[in-house]
RNA sequence: GGCCCCAUCGUCUAGAGGCCUAGGACACCACCCUCUCAAGGUGGAGACACGGGUUCGAAUCCCGUUGGGGCUGCCA
C-alpha cells in the first residue's frame, strides 16, 4: 500500500475507570494509522464531566500507554482546561440560531407525551424564544432531512429525518457536553479521521451536524467493531475483567497484548498472527477492519503470551519475570544462582508471569503439607522413595547427569519405570506432582537438601502408615 | 418501542460469483516424543442462521425473516 496523506488522529478517552482493554485497542488502531501515515496522534482527556472524573484514572491512562509501547505526538490536552472556549462557539451557535435554550426537564417531557410513547426530546422549547438563565440548557436545533454518516468501515450509513432529537450541548450549568467539545477540538486541532468504537456511531450523526452549523469540513469517520463478553455483551467494567492494568499485574506481557488486540477485529490477509509493532505498521489498512462484535477470548490471549513468552531470550525472560519472584529469591541465600538456573526451565511452562511462584517456589522455601502428599503416595512408593533415599546418599558427584543415571538405574533394579519411580520422588522435592525437570531440580537443591526431603517424607509416610 | 450496526467451526477469522470437498489460528480429542507438566510433531472432530430471489453457477449480490448487539442521559 503507498503512502496516503499524513493523517492527524486522536484519541480521547474519558477518565472515569480504569483504562480498558477496548480502549487498548482504539488507541492501537489510531496509533497505526498515525504511524502508517507518517502522521501524528493526538492525546486528548475527555474530561468535560466533572463528576465522574478522577485524576488517577488519567495517570491510569498514561500509564497504561506507556506500558503497551504506545504513545503520542500532540497533547495531553485536557477538555477541561477548554470549557470556556466551547461556551463561546456554544452561545455562537444560539446567535445564529442553530440551538435554543430549554428549561424542560426530563419529568416535564415525559408528563407532556402519551403514556408508552418513545423517549425523548420533544421540541417543546424549539419556538419560545427562551433566553439564557438559571435552570436553561442549550439546545442543537436539528435540521430537516436525512443525515448520512460516510464511515470508512462500514460505508454511507443514513438516518432518517426525525431520528434525531434536539440534543443538549450546553447543560444548564453551561457545562458543555461531549459532542460539542469534540467536534470543536476536531476542527481546531485539525483531526482528519476520527476512529472510535462503534458505541459512538448514534452520536456520530449529530457531530456531523455541529460540523455543518460551524461550516467546518468533515473528519473521516470510521467505527470499529465493539468487544464483547463471553454472553455477548459489550465489555463492561463492571462484569467482566478489562483493566490493562489487571492484566499487567497477572504477568500478561505488553506485546502478546498488542498483537493480540490487534488481529481482534482486524486481520492481515494472510495466515500470519505474530507482528512486532513495526509489521503492524507495515501490515495494518482499516480495509481489513471487520464490522463484527469480537469476543475478548482470554484463552486466545494467554496463548499469544505463551508463545511470546516461550520465545524471549533466557536473559530477557528472567528480566520480565523478575518482577514476580523477587521476594522469593530473596529468601535464600543461594537464591539469585537457583533462580538463574530454572528460569529457562520454567519459560515454555507458564502462561502467564504470575504462575512463577507457584512453580518454582519450592526451591527458595519449604514446607508442604505433608498429609496431603502422603495421601497421594502409592503401594510402592514409600519402598521407592527408600531406595532413592539410599541410592542418591551414595552418590559420588551429585550433578544433574548422575541424578538422572542413578534414578534410572534404580528403576530397573526395582523392576518399575522411571516415570513411576520420579512421582513419589517430585513429591518429596518439590511437594507438588507437576512442575520443573526433577533432575535438574534436585542438582539445584543439592544433595543434602535432597536427601533431607526424602527424609522428611519417608519419615512421615512411617509414620502415618505404620504397617509400611 | 424508535434509530442504527452486525450475522462463516465453541472463539478470532480467511473468503470480495466458479480456485470451497469452505482455509488458518485458539480451545478440544487422539497418537508420537517424553522424568511429571509443558513445549514440539502428526492426525481428528468442528461452520456458511433461515427463506425467497438474481445468475449457467452463490458463503460471496438483492429482499425478507430470525437472531445478536449498540444507542435512545443536562454520561462519554
Amino acid at each position: 500500500m503507498s503512502p496516503s496523506n499524513p493523517e492527524k488522529v486522536r484519541f480521547a478517552p474519558s477518565p472515569t475507570g480504569f483504562f480498558h482493554v477496548g480502549s487498548a485497542r482504539t488507541i492501537l488502531y489510531n496509533w497505526l494509522i498515525a504511524r502508517k501515515s507518517a502522521g501524528s496522534l493526538m492525546l486528548r482527556i475527555d474530561d468535560t464531566d466533572e463528576e465522574r472524573n478522577r485524576e488517577e484514572w488519567v495517570d491510569g491512562i498514561y500509564r497504561a500507554i506507556q506500558w503497551l509501547g504506545l504513545g503520542w505526538d500532540d497533547g495531553p490536552i485536557r477538555q477541561s482546561t477548554r470549557i470556556d472556549h466551547y461556551q463561546e462557539i456554544a452561545f455562537d451557535l444560539f446567535r445564529q440560531g442553530r440551538a435554543y435554550w430549554c428549561d424542560c426537564t426530563r419529568e416535564a417531557v415525559e408528563a407532556r407525551k402519551p403514556p408508552g410513547t418513545p423517549p425523548g426530546y420533544d421540541g417543546f422549547c424549539r419556538d419560545r424564544g427562551l433566553t439564557q438563565g438559571p435552570g436553561r440548557a442549550l439546545r442543537f436545533r436539528v435540521p430537516v432531512g436525512d443525515v448520512v454518516v460516510t464511515d470508512l468501515i462500514r460505508g454511507e450509513v443514513v438516518f432518517p429525518d426525525g431520528s434525531i432529537e434536539d440534543f443538549i450541548i450546553l447543560k444548564s450549568s453551561l457545562a458543555p457536553l461531549y459532542v460539542l467539545a469534540n467536534v470543536v477540538d476536531d476542527i481546531d486541532f485539525a483531526i482528519t479521521t476520527v476512529l472510535r468504537a462503534e458505541e459512538h456511531l448514534p452520536t456520530t450523526p449529530k457531530a456531523v451536524l455541529i460540523h455543518q452549523a460551524l461550516q467546518s469540513p468533515l473528519p473521516r469517520f470510521g467505527h470499529l467493531p465493539v468487544l464483547v463478553n463471553e454472553q455477548r455483551r459489550k465489555l463492561s467494567k463492571r462484569r467482566d475483567r478489562v483493566a490493562v492494568e489487571d492484566y499487567r499485574q497477572l504477568g500478561y506481557l505488553p506485546e502478546p497484548m498488542v498483537n493480540y488486540l490487534a488481529l481482534l477485529g482486524w486481520n492481515p490477509g494472510d495466515d500470519r498472527e505474530f507482528f512486532s509493532l513495526d509489521e503492524l505498521i507495515e501490515a495494518f489498512s482499516l480495509e481489513r477492519v471487520g464490522h463484527s462484535p469480537a469476543f475478548f477470548d482470554e484463552q486466545r490471549l494467554l496463548h499469544f503470551n505463551k508463545s511470546y513468552l516461550a520465545n524471549l531470550s533466557p536473559q530477557a525472560f528472567q528480566e520480565v519475570a523478575r518482577p514476580f519472584v523477587t521476594s522469593l529469591i530473596a529468601l535464600n541465600d543461594g537464591g539469585e544462582e537457583r533462580y538463574t538456573r530454572i528460569a529457562p526451565e520454567v519459560q515454555t511452562r507458564i502462561g502467564t508471569l504470575s504462575e512463577l511462584p507457584t512453580m518454582i517456589g519450592f526451591l527458595f522455601e519449604f514446607s508442604p503439607d505433608y498429609a496431603q502428599l502422603i495421601s497421594k503416595l502409592r503401594a510402592d512408593d514409600v519402598n521407592y522413595l527408600t531406595h532413592t533415599h539410599q541410592a542418591l546418599n551414595d552418590l559420588s558427584e551429585f550433578n544433574e547427569a548422575e541424578v538422572e543415571g542413578c534414578l534410572r538405574t534404580l528403576a530397573v533394579t526395582l523392576d518399575t519405570n522411571l516415570r513411576k519411580l520420579q512421582a513419589p520422588i517430585r513429591l518429596a522435592i518439590t511437594g507438588a506432582p507437576v512442575g520443573p525437570p526433577l533432575f535438574t531440580s534436585m542438582a539445584i537443591l543439592g544433595r543434602d537438601e535432597c536427601s533431607n526431603r526424602l527424609k522428611a517424607l519417608l519419615d512421615a509416610a512411617v509414620k502415618a502408615l505404620p504397617e509400611s
